[in-house]
DNA sequence: TTTGTCAATTTGTTCGTACAATGTGACACC
DNA sequence: GGTGTCACATTGTACGAACAAATTGACAAA
């Protein structure tokens, strides 16, 4: 009964095309898996048999299966077979801001520029993104409301070569969005994320009272060659915004 | 020059051993990256060389090199090459307990057992444990002390397969230890980490004021089968104790 | 000088194969 | 009835090979 499943989940792969055929088995696996098609549990078969219903090696299959062992969604188990996991893994965290968070839920996000200079980049802010001390950095701080209540205030530092986003750049679209318009794709990023007292001027932007608890994040950014592309001192309303996280154990 | 550092690295390899190669591999320039014999920004031979010269396939080596890509510490690109990633990326959060992150550092963890019970599981802690409504797990509360300074406050439930952990087994080890020694392998863990005020007791647990901020933490751990191992909900004292967690982009 | 093309280098994808290690279940033996 | 052993199924490790795709640099052409 599952090969029904299974013969129709990969009717259509393009062989020819640019995407590559492994990629094209984990994300209909993926889906079949969010979608409840492949239910909590469910075993997979085994990974030759699948390999020979689909036509690709063994190793292709295992690579898709693998990518989704990295993701939490499947378990394997040598001798046993490949499940899906139990308890359901709703997706975490990934290299996104908190505009494509909130894109993705159903709130409406907007921007307030609350400032924005090219100053000096300071000692931690050159110890962070790998540039000289003093050298010209874009400070942004921004307060992001979703439907109409404060959420966090984000501040960021930019190397030189960003210099030339504009404020209406950031009035429109979020930092992540315009880097990865400009072509640049982020990598590896480092978050400490922390908490704190507020005090009268953050809760005064937060429309919360002063000494009330704030979540802190700080995050440094790299791209594919290991360059600095953002630092960045966010500080989030707790009882709005929680990071999740799903760590998996190699 | 490359030449002299790599010859020396791999010196002894274990061919026989039950360590897998890739992993030798990996472990070698994992300590070669964090003790700076590979500083940033390094290039490595290419794969093909590298295989000739260790003796191994080249799928062995690219195996060793995508799990340290996969760690933060390498990053690649076809036509040019591998190399350590600037940003020097000190290693993430894995799946470990605030006892072992204490044992890795110079601080001298104790733990006072606060209250330790057979309790019935309620809604929260049936759904994330997905074991049934009512049924007994072990609760336990315990106090985290480092160098005489309470830093933590860790509630956690088990399931009734983990009835018979005595207090004392929980005075002496971290929870995490004690798993480990019962041959459970915590696989897969979601963790949802956010901020909020004090109260009266928290504040006295911790040696604060009542208001002061608290960092939260609530993770539910699963083991190979996606069965569930354990639920917590805990706060820390954020003056003493934050997160990192290292992002990598697929 | 600029632009386009081509070769060289290096990682990315895919195939095929073989054997090892681990867990399950059946069966024989005591 | 219990216990050990063996075969079987399945994933884990490792090898070898071939071609594709991206980047760089050199060289030729406009």
């Amino acid at each position: 009964m599952n090969t029904n499943i299974m013969g129709t989940l990969f009717a259509d792969l393009d062989r020819n095309g640019p995407i590559p055929l492994y990629y094209q088995v984990e994300q209909r696996l993926e889906k079949a898996i969010l979608d409840g098609a492949l239910p909590a549990g469910a075993r997979l078969e085994n990974e030759v048999a699948l390999g020979e219903r689909l036509n690709l090696s063994r190793p292709t299959i295992r690579r898709a299966i693998q990518d989704l062992v990295d993701k939490g969604l499947l378990v394997r188990r040598r001798g046993i077979g490949t499940q899906v996991v139990h308890g359901r893994v709703t997706r975490g965290v990934e290299l996104t801001s908190l505009f494509d968070d909130l894109a993705k839920g159903e709130k409406v996000p907007t921007t307030v520029l609350l400032s924005y200079s090219v100053d000096k980049a300071n000692d931690t802010v050159a110890d962070r993104l790998g540039v000289k001390l003093g050298s010209p950095v874009l400070h942004i701080k921004r307060l992001r409301v979703a439907d109409g209540v404060p959420v966090a205030v984000l501040e960021n530092w930019l190397p030189e070569q960003f210099l030339d986003i504009t404020e209406d750049d950031l009035r429109e679209l979020g930092l992540y969005e315009i880097l990865r318009g400009r072509g640049v794709t982020i990598r590896v990023a480092k978050q400490k994320i922390g908490a704190r007292t507020s005090n009268t001027a953050e809760a005064g932007l937060l429309d919360t009272d002063r000494g009330t608890a704030l979540l802190t994040m700080e995050r440094a950014a790299f791209d594919n060659a290991g360059v600095g592309i953002e630092y960045g001192s966010h500080f989030y309303r707790p009882d709005l915004y929680s990071f999740e996280v799903t760590l998996v154990e190699k």
